[in-house]
DNA sequence: GTCGGTATTGCGACGCCTTGCAACAACAGC
DNA sequence: GCTGTTGTTGCAAGGCGTCGCAATACCGAC
């Protein structure tokens, strides 16, 4: 019985997408497809690895990597590098945002575009430099982890 | 015969500073100071490996990457990491400072807290955030590849 | 000068991610 | 439905960086 038309999803436009490129739609993308579609927000490429493995233990980590490339030259995902550096992938960015990471505490927020808007308009006009904002961390400490320092 | 006394380095302050904290002054720990005395700029963490492995090809990665982490404890380098998220350290900054880095071309360049002054207050002011300007690195596309690529 | 406590080293193993390559399989065309 | 092309996969190996542990050697004390 065919399912039901369900929700749509920007997800369900994959494959074509991919075979509109001379791409081609296969079961372990099909996989990490799946994966995203059931989580959001922010992951390490480690625990997105763990996730397929999961679901399909055959999966390989070479093969989530580079289709996380293809999907994020989709446009589907945008990845940044954490405080440490490791890559950190964002699912479904609405709008292009940075990121706020406190070193001490490991917590991160998101940072709007009105909040580096001066930034990014002052490197445009003073070096021509264009930002990428999804790929902006910014490390620091945050307010309670200052505080809880100060008054120890 | 004893060296004159030569040009004093900051440096030069390393092996007591060590001592003071209970820490030893060890060949090793030569090895690296001087090749970071000898250099100036940027570098990666392999780049630091591979010279000090040409100064002592008995010397080992485990043991550079700790000894870094006493350095930047000290404050004699910072470390960030570039648009790959591979670590980078920055020698003896003056100031602290962030970092400019062209995801087509490669090139970086520093970011001096003038420009980053904005949002380094908007961020203290609207969340209490304490920005490590050392560990900034905003990533994008410089002008003059920008350039390129619309007219190609 | 020697001795002992302990910081440091070197090793081996691991984790994350990338890359080259041969074998495989998706898919367009017949 | 079969077939050939060629995009993908899985593997193996490698690079960067970290960590735990036993052996080493720095350095302060005697």
């Amino acid at each position: 019985m065919p399912a039901a038309i369900g929700p749509s999803s920007p997800w369900d436009a994959v494959p074509d997408l991919l075979r509109a490129r001379g791409m081609r739609w296969t079961p372990q993308r099909r996989t990490l497809i799946e994966v995203l579609a059931g989580i959001g927000g922010h992951l390490t490429g480690a625990e997105l690895v763990e996730r397929c493995r999961a679901a399909d233990p055959t999966t390989t980590p070479s093969t989530v990597y580079r289709t996380l490339d293809v999907l994020e030259e989709l446009g589907f995902i945008r990845h940044g590098h954490g405080a440490d550096g490791r890559e950190e992938f964002h699912v479904l960015p609405r709008t292009a945002h940075g990121h706020l990471h406190c070193g001490t505490c490991g917590s991160s927020w998101e940072l709007g575009a009105s909040e580096v808007g001066g930034l990014v308009r002052a490197l445009r006009r003073g070096r021509g430099f264009h930002v990428d904002l999804s790929h902006v961390t910014i490390v620091g400490q945050c307010e309670s982890c200052a505080s809880a320092e100060s008054r120890p």
